[in-house]
DNA sequence: AGATTGACTGCAT
DNA sequence: CATGCAGCCAATC
């Protein structure tokens, strides 16, 4: 696999790609939020991981619409494009919405990769 | 070089 | 449930 980034674990610069890379590890049929995952990529924040996002060009490996927001809706406005295309493409996954377009993240929050069932 | 923004989070009101 | 405030730090202008 490619590594932009020198193994350096304390380099700001890159956040993006250890980010996607997390992002990469979401299991079908679950939804991780911008703070599971900058927690779980070490050494960024939230809002890093929300950038990174946005950074990400269509056509991607990135399973960005696994990633919502820890209030379990999607953070992009209602209606919008890439809003109706994460619901979509999450519900295709499994996930299944609530009446205001809510994902039940005791359900479907990704637990990380040590969980396995349970 | 400084100022502004951003797909966030958490708590308090 | 809506609003306000503080913390976070890279990307962008």
């Amino acid at each position: 696999m490619s590594q932009p980034s020198p193994g350096r674990p304390g380099r700001t610069t890159g956040v993006h790609e250890n980010i996607h890379s997390v992002v990469r590890r979401i299991p079908s049929g679950r939804v991780a939020t911008y703070g599971q995952v900058a927690a779980f990529e070490g050494s960024c924040t939230p809002r890093m991981v929300g950038y990174a996002m946005a950074s990400i060009p269509s056509g991607s490996d990135v399973p960005w619409h696994r990633v919502i927001n820890s209030k379990g809706t999607i953070s992009l406005s209602p209606g919008s494009d890439g809003q109706q295309f994460q619901r979509a493409m999450l519900e295709s996954e499994g996930v299944v919405f609530d009446e205001r377009g809510r994902v039940d993240l005791k359900l479907f929050g990704w637990n990380g990769p040590g969980l396995k069932r349970g």
